[in-house]
DNA sequence: GGTATTTGACCTAA
DNA sequence: TTAGGTCAAATACC
């Protein structure tokens, strides 16, 4: 994939992505080796490393957490690059398919991995952001006997029982359709400011049997009633489809991509796309320890031993080999 | 009767 | 303080 990449891009740019993939994988082997130097080899086990005869904590949460942001800091660099490259490459008279599909695997990666990253850091907070938010409620509530509201919300309305997410990935589509092959539910329509046409609030359907936890927002164009402004926030985690692939480009950190309405689906239609796919991504998560599932697009480490990275073997028996950061 | 949508209440972030 | 996001009871639909 790298080599064909190579091949394809003009020469500035695949250096730059070059240089980026090595950056992502160097700071991915820091942060591994970092993990690995604390906890040894071992596969992670319910909120503690398990090793062969010992239980060592995670890493200091500010230590994963300051380099979970240089991890993502350098994907979104290298997000920018395949961004120009995808521009560079559209902007040539016949531009090749190849090409384009796979500027499109690349950039897809990298929407997939900071995804994956940020959701992964912020979940836990909100989790205990609601858990501390409902048990302050819940004792206020409790104390507070005179709040009618506050006794009905103590034994049966949950409403308000949450945290609004404050980062997740999102993307922004302008399209004259709603759908988009996924199966969404409607959870709420809202109004809005100096808007004439209300927003509709969508969530997954499979929220609740796969908790899948992508929403969309729609709401009309005010000048073009036709056409509707779709904001997807978060990715599926769903099976069944298979989704971000055919999700339209993207103008979430680039300002000279700007979406129009056409929904290019580059869905993998056979083996090779997806071996493909799944190798480049290979490489991107470090070579080994991570489970491809190649139904539902998600990418889970297995193993913490993922951190230590081998050779990764290319295709037609190439070999992809790290760079010596030792010094 | 089960599922999806509507809508007012409620909460958070800015 | 308020706009916007989410919840869940009520309602509609199949």
């Amino acid at each position: 994939m790298i080599l064909s990449l190579l091949l394809l891009s003009p020469t500035y740019t695949h250096i730059h992505i070059y240089i980026y993939i090595y950056i992502y994988i160097h700071t991915l082997t820091k942060t591994g080796s970092e993990a690995t130097n604390k906890s040894q080899r071992g596969v992670f086990s319910g909120g503690v490393i398990r090793t062969m005869d010992t239980l060592y904590p995670w890493p200091e949460p500010e230590t994963l957490s300051s380099n979970k942001k240089r991890v993502i800091q350098q994907l979104a660099e290298g997000q920018q690059c395949a961004t120009e490259l995808q521009v560079i490459v559209l902007q040539n008279n016949k531009p090749s398919q190849q090409a384009e599909e796979l500027v499109q695997k690349i950039l897809w990666s990298f929407n997939q991995t900071i995804s994956m990253l940020s959701e992964a850091g912020h979940h836990d907070e909100v989790i205990s952001q609601n858990q501390a938010t409902c048990n302050d409620d819940c004792k206020s509530q409790d104390s507070s006997e005179s709040s009618k509201r506050s006794l009905s919300a103590f034994t049966k309305d949950k409403r308000g029982c949450y945290k609004r997410k404050r980062f997740a990935q999102t993307s922004t589509v302008v399209s004259d359709k709603i759908e988009d092959g996924h199966a969404w539910r409607k959870y709420g329509q809202k109004n809005i400011l100096n808007s004439k046409h209300p927003r509709s609030y969508f969530r997954c359907s499979h929220k609740h049997d796969q908790g899948c936890s992508a929403i969309k927002q729609v709401q009309r164009m005010e000048d073009d009633t036709q056409t509707y402004h779709i904001t997807y926030i978060g990715t599926h985690t769903c099976r069944g489809q298979y989704p971000s692939m055919a999700t339209p480009r993207i103008d979430r950190l680039s300002p000279i991509l700007k979406l129009e309405s056409e929904e290019q689906t580059t869905t993998p239609s056979d083996v090779t796309d997806l071996d493909s796919m799944t190798m480049w991504t290979d490489v991107m998560m470090g070579g080994v320890g991570f489970e491809a599932d190649a139904v539902s697009n998600m990418y889970s480490c297995t193993e913490i031993t993922c951190l230590d990275l081998e050779p990764v073997e290319l295709e037609n028996g190439l070999q992809f080999d790290y760079p010596d950061f030792a010094s």
